[in-house]
DNA sequence: GCCGGTACTGCACCAAAGGACAATAGCCGG
DNA sequence: CCGGCTATTGTCCTTTGGTGCAGTACCGGC
């Protein structure tokens, strides 16, 4: 199952308990990369590759909650998984609504360590999948001139080009022709798949003057 | 804050804490309903107002998790928070995962309690205005006959009208008069609109047999 | 100063969508 | 058996949308 680099980033100030928990790790057919600090962690050269972080909870400097939170605020944040020898029912559920995927105790037997690892890896890849998706959109509506994503909004809340022109000022000939070059520059064939296309990537709807008034006051 | 009536719904067979706490939230505003098993609370009437859950981990019959896996089944769940006192870390992650707001433990303080109970109401009441939404989206879908169904999904696929004939062999007028149904019974304005609708509701696009061939092969 | 990109605009033409008016056929309940 | 609803189809006409061709204007860079 594992054809690409899933890479497990142990973090624990404990020396003893890395090198135990990255033999076994690794032995699972996983690499493994490991820091005796948060601050060490937070260092590392920004890879990008597929990985979750597992993470102590007590550590010298910023602690294991601190440390997820920082990386939740990461653009390409990896899923995090507990390991600690001093939990408490209240720092797990705190981790838990934070996002972890797991919280687990020292010591750690093998079935869960893998289980939890299993699940991350594959919440990780769904994230990474659904961000590369949104990216590609994304690149695409950044070819969009300015003036092309204002009548893009327009489109997409549903605006005749007519009222699309009275609202931007301009001729209904030049609202047809960013629609086209939108179209095309996006390669979409629909209004349809526009919409969906600007719904991923929460592009709103521009706010339509759109009161069902016959003729557009001076 | 609270206009609405709130209840606390508490499920705990220890008869003195049910008290304790009913007490201490009905001094806090809110209404409360006690039940000391889980078949008990699920044979409450089935009343929709506004609340939470309470739960106790250990119970005769069934326990506390598997009353919350009963509970996130029905079409209105409400949130729960556990209030236990033989708690342990596994099994405050799996109420966490399985989507608890709280997870607290007995003897409980009356601030922790207060601020789960206003998180999980709070939370209630989003959950509620999406779903009504969401009903009142799905009624008026139900107001369409099946054939105009088959339409709209083929409509917000972005097929032409022409083409929409063509998947559902019958002519291109018969298609805008099933289009202007449509667009009448869910007093719609334009295909962006039907395309978000479609997409709140979940409403799949039709398999478009859209290649780019001119002329229906026989 | 010329080039290229962006924005804007006009005219003409065709395709598609939508509304008005009308008609046929099947099915169901009274 | 009839009236009402759904599904279907037709014709005619208008409005919208999309495209080709053409031309103007502004702006930043080589």
């Amino acid at each position: 199952m594992n054809n690409s680099p899933a890479t497990i980033y142990l973090v624990d100030d404990d020396a003893s308990f890395l090198t135990a928990v990255s033999r076994l790790l690794r032995a699972g057919g996983y690499a493994v990369q490991i820091f005796s600090s948060s601050a060490e962690f937070l260092q590392r050269p920004a890879g990008d590759t597929l990985g979750c972080v597992v993470l102590d909870l007590h550590m010298p400097g910023a602690g294991g909650l601190e440390l997820q939170t920082a990386l939740a605020e990461a653009d390409d944040p990896m899923p995090v998984i507990f390991l600690t020898g001093h939990g408490d029912i209240p720092t797990s559920v705190r981790a838990m609504r934070q996002g972890a995927v797991d919280f687990l105790t020292k010591p750690v037997k093998k079935e869960p360590l893998f289980e939890a690892v299993g699940r991350a890896l594959a919440r990780n890849v769904a994230e990474r999948e659904r961000r590369a998706c949104l990216r590609a959109l994304q690149e695409r509506y950044d070819t969009l001139t300015p003036r092309e994503r204002e009548v893009l909004a327009h489109v997409i809340a549903g605006q005749l080009n007519k009222q699309i022109a009275g609202d931007l000022h301009t001729c209904e000939r030049t609202i047809k022709a960013h629609r086209a070059a939108i179209m095309n520059k996006l390669s979409l064939q629909s209004v349809a798949e526009l919409v969906r296309f600007a719904q991923e990537l929460g592009v709103p709807p521009a706010a339509t003057s759109d009161l069902p008034l016959e003729g557009s006051p001076p």
